[in-house]
RNA sequence: GGUCCCGUGGUGUAGCGGCCUAACAUGCGGCCCUGUCAAGGCCGAGAUCGCGGGUUCGAAUCCCGUCGGGACCGCCA
């Protein structure tokens, strides 16, 4: 070994051990005569103290040592003069009186600075040379923070009676959801696995092999447009469980975070235990989203009635269309400016308002865009129902309803990072329940499942199958925390004929279903269990732990917006050799 | 597919028609310095301002295009 301990393991209770520690230079102060080097490894940073009385090869070799040079150092642990300690270091109260020093590696000048997070370089500067941002103390953390919640759910589980079970890689192209990432075969040419999207149906063919709870921590691979809690690759805590209901889904899943949130970060605070449960109705009406942050009011009210007869055009038109008209409050925002309320009415229309009209409260009466279409009385009831006062500012949006909502929502996490209304320590779990089991494409002017295909709509809306697709409420549920979807899941289906019903209200023909769904709707002809489960997110999870803005922060080796990996540039082109025996051409 | 924002020494920023022969910080090189911890002091090197075209007497600065990056919408069962 290189090395007798870690270098931020070193406490006042080794004093006076000799120990030998390896590591980079986080940083050097040299004062002529005697120097110091802060060495750091990923246990944390240690101070080397050389002092001018050892031999003049060694002063002369140290001299040239710079910044991420890798050293090995012999010295004694002592407790600093009295004074010199410093309370910023876990190990502020001791030093490494080097007796010993050896250069393992020295180092070029790095393209940044790894031992300071001020001045952050340009993203694809630290993707290209990931291998030296993960040494940054941040990433390192979120490292061992990620490692900590992995091992935390292994453990809890284990301790339910999970077992843990892995289901392959390379497997077999879906036609529902996101775009696949296909593999090609060579012994099969013109024919592909493709990656799993999650490992949704494995799960269930496990669970009709008996092997009631099971988890994996699956690689889940989905070729859709990035975002920064979006990767290509990302992994799920995924979980199946035989002869469960919904809450028992829900409850084990509670009890994981529940615990595991003091364990590993214990600075962040639970919003509420038990957990609130809304149905997807309530949350997009009350918080305009299906994945409402909690942390902050700011919630939507509906003022339709109030103004029914208002002789402003734009709402006129609304409800005349069959919408509605909803405002939010921004507390503390009525003085803001004409170009700040421009920049916003743009957020507004990026969710698909025509427009924001808004209302000013202030001492002298109401202003803004709309005042003068508004009557006294809709003014009083208006702040009365909405509870806005002198210095606040009445956001409206009115439009079909599922718009309306939507572009509240979004003005809602606006305000929230412009007023910095959230608790940044607060993790805001919530259920969210009862989705519609189908949801309308537009596009395809097709139904579609909401959640996926397996998921078990609620028994009793099964007659309305086909008469009223609309009106179907399935047993699917999320995990929300602060505005972030963090986990999502369902009872599925485990009779063959509901599973047949549910193909072929997606349109898929007799053919289709067999070739790609056969071997489900077989397995369940031999005994499928009743079973349900769900899938945290962890990336996102860890994220919020860590308080991140993204999930690249705490993803070791992330990809870029465009899907690339900056460091070794992939995708790349490959040899016509392997094209040939994958009998692949292009045009 | 769309909208918006950003590309200036190694790194991060400033400059936003002439004062730019491009500033500051940090890093880098040299010298001084025995208790610092973002050590300090002095000196020095380092940039055809992403790329291409245009407007102008004059462009880092304005316009168009292009490439790269980020945020968001669409998309993400």
């Amino acid at each position: 070994m290189y090395r007798t301990h870690t270098c931020g393991e070193i406490r006042a209770s080794h004093a006076g051990q000799t120990v030998t520690l390896a590591g980079w230079v986080n940083r050097r102060r040299d004062h002529g005569g005697v120097a110091f080097f802060d060495l750091r490894d990923r246990s944390g940073v240690v101070q080397i103290t050389i002092n001018p009385d050892l031999p003049k090869e060694i002063l002369d070799a140290v001299a040239n040592v710079r910044f991420e040079w890798v050293l090995q150092i012999e010295g004694f642990v002592q407790k600093r003069p009295a004074g010199n300690e410093n309370p910023n270091m876990a190990t502020g109260e001791i030093e490494i009186i080097a007796k010993h020093i050896t250069i393992l590696n020295p180092a070029k000048t790095l393209p940044f600075m790894v031992s300071s997070d001020a001045d952050l370089p340009d993203e694809n500067m630290r993707l290209k040379y990931r291998y030296l941002d993960l040494r940054r103390e941040r990433l390192t953390n979120n490292m061992v923070l990620r490692h900590k919640v992995v091992k935390f759910m292994r453990d809890y589980l284990d301790k339910q009676g999970f077992i843990e079970i892995e289901t392959p890689i390379m497997f077999k192209a879906t036609p529902e959801g996101a775009r696949d990432y296909l593999v090609p075969s060579r012994l099969f040419p013109g024919q592909f696995y493709a990656l799993p999207q999650s490992p949704q149906q494995l799960k269930q063919l496990l669970m009709v092999s008996g092997m009631d709870k099971y988890f994996q921590i699956a690689r889940c691979f989905r070729d859709e447009d990035l975002r920064g809690d979006r990767q290509p690759e990302f992994t799920q805590l995924d979980l199946e469980m035989s002869f469960v209901h919904r809450d028992d889904v829900l409850d084990l899943v509670e009890g994981l975070f529940t615990e595991m949130i003091p364990a590993v970060a214990p600075h962040k605070k639970l919003y509420s235990s038990p957990w609130p449960k809304f149905s997807y109705k309530e949350v997009l009406e009350r918080f305009g989203s299906d994945k409402p942050d909690l942390r902050f009011g700011m919630e939507l009210v509906d003022v339709t009635d109030i103004l029914a007869k208002s002789e402003f055009k734009v709402f006129q038109s609304a409800l005349e269309a069959g919408g509605a008209i909803k405002c939010i409050v921004a507390p503390k925002s009525a003085e803001m400016s004409r170009k700040e309320l421009d920049a916003l009415t743009e957020v507004a229309k990026s969710f698909g308002a025509k427009g924001m009209p808004y209302l000013a409260v202030t001492a002298e009466g109401a202003k803004g865009s709309a005042a003068k279409f508004f009557k006294e009385e809709e003014l009083t009831a208006l702040k009365e129902k909405s509870g806005a006062g002198v210095g606040d500012l009445i956001v409206f949006a009115s439009d079909a309803r599922a718009i309306v909502n939507k572009t509240l929502g979004g003005l809602r996490l606006w305000f929230r990072d412009k007023l910095d209304l959230a608790d940044k320590t607060m993790m805001a779990f919530a259920w969210v329940v009862d989705f519609p089991f189908f949801a309308f494409n537009e596009e395809t002017q097709a139904w579609e499942s909401e959640h996926h295909p397996f998921t078990m709509p609620k028994m009793a809306d099964l007659p309305k199958f086909d008469s009223n697709p609309a009106e179907v409420y399935s047993e699917a549920y999320d995990m929300v925390c602060n505005g972030y979807e963090t986990a999502s899941g369902s009872i599925r289906i485990h009779r063959r004929d509901i599973q047949m019903k549910m193909f072929q209200m997606l349109g898929l023909s007799e053919e289709d279903i067999q070739a790609k769904f056969g071997h489900m709707l077989e397995a369940f002809e031999y005994g499928a269990p009743p079973h349900g489960g769900m899938a945290p997110g962890i990336d996102r999870l860890v994220m919020l732990l860590a308080d991140e803005p993204n999930i690249r922060e705490v993803i070791a080796f992330p990809k870029n917006q465009n899907g690339r990996d900056v460091m070794a540039d992939a995708p790349s082109g490959v040899e016509p050799k392997q094209l040939k025996e994958l009998k692949i051409k292009f045009e």
